[in-house]
This record gives structure tokens, sequence and C-alpha cells, in this order.
DNA sequence: TTCATAATTGACGTTTACGTAAACGTCAAC
DNA sequence: GTTGACGTTTACGTAAACGTCAATTATGAA
């Protein structure tokens, strides 16, 4: 029999709630199947897990929900017809080219941190070498970003 | 003098509407100027602008307002002291480590994606060097993602 | 049997990031 | 002198993504 999940196990192991999980059904991201009397409890396969995951990931990325189903759905697809490969590749090089452009960005950002990092070094190591105490000149330019800082839960 | 801006001068370079910019001086992101009749009117000036285009690429990025002005903030605060500079740097490294995390997640999805992308070329070309209508097996596993697909505004 | 633990379904609350009027001021053009 | 483009404030509305109860049920341990 293929490995299965309850939802705790699930919410466990990617760190968010139940509440979370059952939203995520909501939007269509998640369909686990029931079990236990009248078919209450929730049971999550691997390829939910998979979704799930899918899912987190694009959340760290800056996408809403309703664009990562989109996107999940559509790998998820069947591709019968020669017009849907077609039709899937065109769409891919889309996604392709968005994420090409968000890696600029990064890039960008990781690039000016650097700079910055060195020249703070640099005024350190300068002050350390000369006083203890002194004023420096003002700073220089000034990048932005940093990734997701997640919420934790309450994980005893 | 130094080049200034009105609010729709900034508000059509960057694709954004009047409010929003306004928000985004609720927020503590922008800090025009006044001027014109009782001091009405807007002006930006260009460290507006950059604090403006650094806002939108950390948005990119998936950061929230008030993550991005934190982080704007610091690389724009005073580093007088050798404390500040050692307690920058700190926080320079913490952000690099976060940046390189979605770095990692950028390349996972990049790679899905291109491994899609070659399966679904194969079988596009097996499809058309046999017959033009069949029916090949089911897809493979499934990556997500996609960039920030932004809402275009009244743009006329 | 009773108590704790884990699960369920509502349903209202909250934060973020603006949208969308409403109502007014100002200046140039017609 | 009024129309239009651009600007302002005040203020209520909204979509997204859950949080936070509340009320109920099932299961397993004590």
């Amino acid at each position: 029999m293929a490995t299965t999940y309850s939802i705790s196990d699930l919410a466990r192991e990617f760190d968010l709630t139940t509440r979370a999980m059952r939203f995520y059904e909501d939007m269509g991201l998640l369909q686990p199947e029931r079990s236990g009397p009248g078919g209450r409890n929730r049971v999550y396969s691997g390829r939910d897990r998979t979704r799930l995951k899918l899912t987190l990931r694009a959340k760290r990325l800056g996408l809403s929900l309703t664009e990562a189903k989109d996107i999940i759905d559509m790998y998820d697809s069947p591709r019968d017809t020669g017009l849907q490969l077609e039709k899937f590749l065109q769409v891919l090089a889309q996604h392709k080219k968005q994420l090409e452009e968000q890696m600029a960005d990064l890039q960008a950002n990781l690039d000016e941190l650097k700079v910055h990092q060195r020249e703070a070094k640099a005024l350190l190591a300068k002050s350390k070498s000369k006083i203890p105490q002194a004023a420096p000149p003002a700073p220089a330019a000034m990048p932005a970003t940093a990734a997701a800082t997640r919420k934790k839960r309450h994980a005893a």
C-alpha cells in the first residue's frame, strides 16, 4: 500500500497549522481522501505531499496560492495531444522567463549586499587598526531584500 | 539643483498608482518634500526614487512592505561606530543567507522546469515523426513556480 | 469512566496592500 | 468661465491567507 499521512503529520513536517492545510484544500491545492467513521478524517497521499511541498516553495518565491495552484495543476495535468504539448511548452517558456527575471533581481541584491559587506569590513578593519573610537564618513548607496522570514508556530 | 519628480512621474515610471505611492509614504518608505501653495504637492528626490525602486524589487522577491522598509532603512542608516558596523555585518550575513536559500529554491524550480521542457519536446518530436494524432503515456513528476505576475494599471 | 489528545466543521477576526469613490484646490487652455 | 488634467485628504471597501475561538466527536490511556 502507498504511504499516507495524517493532517498533523504533514503539518509537523512542513511547520504549518492544520488550519492552513484545510485552507489549502479549500483552494483546491490538496485533495485528501477520507477515513474513519463517516469519512471524517483526512488522509493525504504522496501526491498531496508533493503538491504541498511545491506550494510552499512557490510561496517562498512570492507567489499567491492561486498562482501556485495554476502552475502545479499545469505540471500535473494530462498532456496527451500534440496541441496540449505545444501549449504546455509555451507556458513553460513563459514561466522560465519569469524565473530568470527573478533570478536577476536576486543576483542584483546579492551583488549589492556583497559590496556593502566589503565596505563595512574595510571600515571596521581601519577603525580597529587606528583608534577604537572614531567617526568615519557616511554610507554609500543601498540595496534591498531578504528571503521570507516565516513565523514559527506553536512547535512546543 | 538636484533632479526631482512629481508623484505621477514616478507612478508612470514604475507602473503603479499614486494611491500606492501615498501608501508607501504612510509606511515610511518614502518621504517626499512639499511644494506649491500651502505645501500641498509632493516632491520626490532621487533618494526617494532609489528607495522606491528597491521597494519594488523587494516586493518582487516576496517581501512585505514592512520587511522591505526594515532592510532599506538599515542599508540607509548611519554606521559611525564600530559597534554599529559589527551589528550591520551580522545582519548582512543573515540576509545573505536568506537570499542564498531563495536562490536554491529558484534554481530547483528552474531545473525541474527544464526537465519537463526536455521531456515535452521529446514527446512532441516523437508524435510529429510518427502519427500526428496519438496518446502517449502520462506526465512525470511536477515542479512549481513563476515570478510575480503584476497587474496592469489604467495605463490608457 | 473520565480525562487528555487529535480531529472535524463553522464562523467571525485580522493583517497586508492597496482600490475606489467623494469632495475639494489649482492652473492652463479654450 | 468652465472644462480638464493633475493634485490633495478622508474614508470606507476588498481580496488573500490564514488565526482564533466554539461546539462536537472519536480514540486511547489512566
